[in-house]
DNA sequence: TTTGATATTGATAATGAGTTTCATTCGCTG
DNA sequence: CAGCGAATGAAACTCATTATCAATATCAAA
């Protein structure tokens, strides 16, 4: 458990009380193996993989806990039309958006100010009040362009 | 019917028939009713709305057609994270984005060129080709945010 | 440290969107 | 109008996610 992780508990944790909720063994554990996850996983492939530490773990209290996770911004939700959410880690400051390969799956994250300003443009061109915003960009990568 | 739904009609025959397929009174009715919807509306609620024209419709039926029209070019699949598919009319030639208000569900469609330039900018830059791409923004509206 | 109020858990049932299956019916071509 | 394959509707089935609920775990107070 490394710097980071020790910080994003202590996240968690204040998040919960201010909530009045409490932190749990499951809890801490699914928030450990969230943070280690190197791709954006969906509740059900966090799920198989804690099974392997806790065995009895439940399937709802995963989806629940992401929920918490998210709620507490310490995840992300990703929708790429696949009919599942995936998660990402929300320790980045910075926002991003998503350039995914339809083929296998690959995915950059890249930031472009000029896109972000322009959004705030249109939004307040219209009156409105700038909640969130998703922008995905689907492609074929250089690899899979060679097959 | 205006001269605008039978060209569309025409249109979905024509795929049809590329494709071995027959035009049905289902899908006719199916097609029209879809042209007919000032609003984006989900494969369930236009299923509703057609058992009133026609009680003995079937569910699945109306999923099937609307991948049909999608196919075709006719009708176009909208993804507002809501958990289900919503369609639009996709006769407008010219693409565009969604401004969603995450209240009232007000639906704005906008166009930003320099948005549509940038983003194939950002795609050629990590040498990806562009298949697709979608760009929500959600927000409050004026009417909401009095409210 | 024990207690007690209540948050949490896991098993399971339920939901909702969408798809598949299959026997029956329909549309078209010969 | 016969026949073949496509299309339909009913119902069963996925798959992701949520709700229910009895049993259990947490934590603050005594």
């Amino acid at each position: 458990m490394n710097q980071n992780t020790k910080d994003i508990h202590s996240i968690f944790s204040q998040y919960l009380s201010e909530q009045n909720l409490r932190m749990t063994t499951q809890r801490e554990l699914i928030l450990k193996t969230f943070c280690k996850q190197k791709k954006h996983v969906t509740a059900e492939q966090l799920y198989e993989i804690l099974k392997k530490a806790d065995p009895t773990i439940g399937h709802a209290t995963v989806y629940r806990t992401m929920k918490l996770l998210t709620e507490a911004g310490i995840a992300r939700e990703l929708n790429f039309g696949e009919g599942s959410i995936r998660y990402e880690p929300d320790t980045s400051k910075e926002h991003h958006d998503h350039l995914v390969c339809v083929k296998c799956g690959e995915n950059i994250e890249f930031l472009d100010e000029e896109i972000e300003n322009l959004q705030k443009r249109v939004v307040s061109k219209y009156g409105y009040q700038l909640v969130d915003h998703s922008l995905n960009l689907y492609g074929i990568c250089p690899k899979c362009q060679k097959s």
